[in-house]
DNA sequence: GATACGGGCCAC
DNA sequence: AAACGTGGCCCGTATC
């Protein structure tokens, strides 16, 4: 059963079953869904435009559902697959596509709007459609063309699966960014003034950095801003150490005073303003604990399939890079466990499976890919990586040349698949990912200089598409896992309590919040979701994606 | 004062 | 040792 759902935005809405049952105008949107998904028999499929306009607010009313179609993710998926990705995707502009009309932009999402934005009541209409247009009508007419497009194309198994998940994907983030990743306040306070020193009054330099600042100028004989690059380069060039630029690594080889006191300042600079108080009274919620314990929860507004290759982005508060530093304030509630699940290798192993090629295959039967590639290749293990990360990623360079002739040598098959898809990508066409997301074409391909100047262009599309075909993969997978793993947690019984479960999503790596006894049950269900995920996307593959799971109450310890 | 952009660094 | 894929975000600087 589909479910088609729009809010008129004061709480209330209208629901259509679709093909059979007539439009129905409810009062209360959150208790009509509710009690549709808590009814007898299979669960239904909400068909909605935007996971972002509707599912927070029933999160925040306390109601989750199991499966959905998102109209806005999926047509993305079919607009790439056509070769249009720059085309809008929202509800409105594939319903004036159908009707001849003038196609409207898709509405911008600005940081905030999210799961981590104020209650709403299922806030204004942002479908695009012309208004007065009948909503649920038009929803019901896109979700009818949208299924036969995606049953029209010759691999639509994929890309089907692929909307159901991604459609899936948007519920998980929701829960997730409404859950939050468990972060203890006072924890990240005290790394914080180890770090710094006290918390500054607003605006000014934390006292370890103001030191360092002042330090600096002593040792280049002149007060300089070290955030400035500008005025980094031009001291040091005075103080007789001309630098091209102040990363890092180039500030390491030099061979004055000033030069670890700047590196010390910009590692620290960054924590305090990438993670640092301000960051936290943003983006992390608190509220009292048992035993007089603040408990915090960070919550990053995630954008699913914000990536090119599927994978997801966060908008604002930095989500996808908790620093490692950080990490530590990242705790479970007292009674409670984290469960991280981390797939280890995923990209070389993604490449063994969508390849086909045995010898990595078979290296990727093992818990470690590349101390077995290292066997094949005569080297050690951290070589091997070398030549297996350059052979995805394209580096031609430095140690990269001969090792990828070894790599050619002993992987004919899974090299082919790349460098095909590279080859694709520099004659400008598309490539696809195993379910069948496709790559855009880049801007201005048509009207490309030639000479040095369009062959770097083509170099690099062709190291795009041959990243993309494993990368885009590995989000597949990454999404079905995802899926799998919020259907086993639901079906747990007893439920578990509000509040437990997936907490946090980042590439290849998941963190379950739950309490500790029920730990051993969800690492289960990590395992078994695993399983589903291989079985659906690579039947009969001897390679397998192992998943490190650790519990703890600190998502630090590995 | 708002905006755009590049440098730099964090994550996978 | 430092060009090799996908991003986000803060800062300084230039510009309107």
């Amino acid at each position: 059963m589909r479910i088609a759902v729009v809010a008129d935005g004061e709480g209330g809405g209208w629901l259509q079953e679709l093909g059979t049952a007539r439009p129905e105008r409810v009062p209360d949107l959150a208790e009509a869904v509710r009690d549709r998904e808590n009814a007898a028999g299979p669960p239904p499929r909400w068909v909605w435009d935007a996971w972002e306009d509707l599912y927070p607010d029933l999160v925040r009313a306390g109601v989750r559902v199991r499966r959905s179609h998102d109209t806005a993710l999926t047509e993305a998926l079919l607009l790439g697959h056509d070769g249009r990705h720059e085309e809008p995707h929202s509800l409105g502009a594939v319903w004036a596509r159908l009707h001849g009309r003038p196609v409207p932009d898709d509405p911008v999402r600005r940081t905030g709007e999210g799961a981590h934005a104020q209650p709403a009541l299922f806030g204004a209409d942002r479908s695009t459609l012309p208004p007065g247009t009948d909503r649920l009508a038009a929803l019901a007419e896109v979700h009818d063309d949208q299924v036969r497009r995606l049953e029209a194309l010759t691999d639509s198994g994929g890309l089907r699966l692929l909307a159901a998940v991604e459609s899936a994907g948007g519920l998980a983030a929701a829960e997730m960014s409404h859950d939050g990743l468990p972060l203890r306040p006072d924890i990240h306070d005290r790394l914080l003034t180890e770090l710094l020193g006290p918390r500054p009054v607003a605006g000014q330099r934390p006292a370890v950095l103001a030191d360092l600042a002042a330090r600096i100028g002593d040792a280049l004989d002149q007060e300089l801003n070290p955030d400035s690059p500008s005025q980094v380069m031009r001291a040091l060039a005075r103080a007789g150490h001309p630098v091209p630029s102040t990363r890092s690594w180039v500030l390491r080889e030099v061979e004055h005073p000033a030069a670890p006191l700047l590196l010390r300042y910009k590692e620290l600079a960054r924590l305090h303003s990438a993670n640092g108080w301000a960051w936290r009274e943003q983006w992390v919620s608190e509220r009292p604990g048992p035993g007089g314990v603040r408990l915090g929860r960070f919550h990053p507004d995630y954008v699913v399939a914000g990536v090119v290759s599927g994978r997801w982005a966060t908008r604002g508060g930095g989500g996808l890079q908790v620093p490692k530093a950080l990490r530590g304030a990242v705790r479970a509630d007292p009674g409670w466990a984290l469960v991280r699940a981390d797939a280890g290798q995923l990209e070389p192993r993604v490449l063994a499976a969508v390849s086909g090629d045995l010898a990595l295959a078979e290296a990727a039967a093992e818990e470690d890919l590349y101390a077995r590639l290292a066997v094949h290749v005569g080297g050690d293990r951290d070589r091997a990586k070398i030549g297996m990360l350059a052979a995805m990623y394209g580096q031609t360079t430095g140690d990269a040349a001969p090792l990828l002739a070894t790599m050619r040598r002993l992987y004919p098959r899974a090299l082919d698949h790349v460098d095909t898809a590279a080859r694709a990508g520099e004659e400008g066409r598309a490539v696809r990912s195993w379910l069948g997301r496709t790559s855009p074409r880049p801007h201005g391909w048509d009207t490309l200089p030639s000479g040095t100047e369009g062959d770097r262009t083509r170099r690099a599309q062709g190291r795009f598409t041959r990243n993309f075909v494993v990368q885009a993969t590995a989000a597949e997978w990454a999404s079905v896992l995802l899926a799998a793993l919020r259907v086993r947690l639901a079906r747990l019984e007893p439920a578990l309590p509000e509040g437990a479960g997936v907490v946090f999503f980042v590439h290849d790596e998941v963190v379950l919040h739950v309490p500790a006894d029920r730990a051993e049950e969800a690492v289960r269900a990590v395992a078994e979701a695993e399983r589903e995920t291989r079985e659906l996307l690579f039947p009969g593959s001897p390679v397998r994606f192992p998943l490190v799971t650790t519990v703890s109450d600190e998502h630090s310890q590995i």
